[in-house]
DNA sequence: ACAAATAAAACATCAGATGTTTAGTATCTC
DNA sequence: GAGATACTAAACATCTGATGTTTTATTTGT
């Protein structure tokens, strides 16, 4: 599977990132893949410098960038520190781009999952309530370009696509906030589920009554179809993480 | 209604902040506040030095957390920009916080209660299968101090505890994310109705409710009784403002 | 042992110099 | 006069080094 990331699907402006913003990614990305315990210090500025090779500018803009998204917190006199996992902006998309880097976990990812089963239903009845035909048209392409993909490549950027167009139609600011959390589920279900592209249209007719609902301003009908669908894509993950499903109901060691 | 902050309730070290950070709450709140244009160009960096009285690493160093959060755009050379809204981070925390610093928007306000209408019966249904009797007593402590609450200052520290015990407890770290909507949403409405402090007494029986059930362990139970709270704090909402529920199913003008 | 003074480590802020990119303007060519 | 080129000013990016403040650890004195 070759490098997709969250933010080909970006409207963000193509610009080469600064050096605060790379030294950022690669602490970060190590700070999520689990390289520093909780609450342990990290190196401190003068030691970055040398290791990324730049100033002290470019190293304090950089841990700002990672303190404004609770990854980090900054004591003076004392030192930087890495904060407890539960602190994190895990909704940020940066942050959860960074944990497309690491071999996703089958207890996070079932959480995310689980948000994806409580939020879509209700965005799809949502939409077709409140989608303008513009929004409805852009759900239509984005389930064609599902139809008509040659490659496993272009199967996924549509399938990402047709959500994140059911997740705008439904008018909701805050719901739109969620995109990231959808595409990164749906990037670490299809690592996992990767194996067959013919597996992979079988939630086609899915989809296609999701729109069909949403075109028809079924509300409850979009929902159940979006409801299927997710629950599908569901078991399809138990099926394949053997400890997808492990803690669920049985959280026994302490916080 | 004194200053009653996010911070709180957040376990965030009591550290006094940075002259970056200040600047950057000074920046993000006015950007909130919709003082710029989207797409506006704000004032370049040595303008920024004058107007704060702080040097340039101070106000690079604040710009870098407003680009974190989605609200500004660097572009070298041109200058930095307001980014479109759709484009924020509005899941932050500290975005959230701002916002309560303006007059709440009834649309906006909506949104947030939507969102936690379909959040916070499915945390509810889930916290009664996986809580743990240490989650479960945070629960009962919360739901205690509402009902001994003097002040409405008080109560509606409690009632927020109340609402965040019961997310934890659905032992999902996406979900937790989500803990800063909980929390602006139910500040923003007692902003609203915060007429008459008997009139909050009339959601005790409810959260007396959600609690029993999560104790029993009946998922179905506390799904419909925070169902049924929050369907009660929405009509009351509607009741005190009048645009609530205007654009509802009726999104006319352009994106 | 206990407490106060001291020293070292680490972040915070400031100031200024220099490089790069962008956008706009002027100019030159055909 | 239209279009391409060259110049210039504005604005961000980065580096350097100095100074202040806070915290933590150590030393010292009784």
């Amino acid at each position: 599977m070759s490098e997709l990331l969250y933010y080909d699907l970006k409207d963000s402006a193509g610009v080469a990132p600064g050096l605060a913003t790379q030294v950022c990614r690669e602490l970060g990305r190590r700070i999520v893949a689990g390289h520093f315990p909780e609450g342990s210090l990290i190196d401190d500025e003068n030691k970055l410098c040398t290791r990324f090779g730049v100033s002290k500018s470019v190293v304090r803009e950089a841990i700002k960038l990672l303190v404004g998204k609770g990854l980090l917190e900054v004591r003076r006199g004392s030192g930087t520190r890495v904060r407890r996992r539960a602190s994190w902006n895990l909704l940020d998309d940066d942050v959860l781009a960074w944990h497309q880097g690491i071999e996703p976990k089958p207890e996070f990812l079932r959480q995310l999952m689980d948000v994806r089963q409580m939020v879509e239903p209700n965005a799809a009845g949502w939409a077709a309530k409140t989608a303008t035909p513009e929004q409805i048209e852009d759900i239509r392409n984005a389930q064609h370009d599902m139809e008509q993909a040659a490659s496993i490549q272009d199967f996924v950027v549509a399938d990402a696509l047709f959500h994140r167009s059911v997740l705008r139609a439904a008018n909701n600011e805050v719901l739109i906030a969620l995109e990231g959390v959808i595409f990164s589920a749906l990037l670490s279900s299809i690592k996992v589920t990767n194996s067959d592209p013919r597996e992979n249209k079988r939630s086609l007719p899915l989809h296609r009554q999701v729109l069909k609902a949403i075109e028809a301003h079924d509300s409850e009908g979009a929902s159940s179809a979006m409801r299927e669908h997710l629950a599908d894509t569901y078991e399809r993950l138990a099926g394949a993480l053997p400890d997808f499903n492990a803690k669920r109901g049985a959280k026994l060691q302490g916080e």
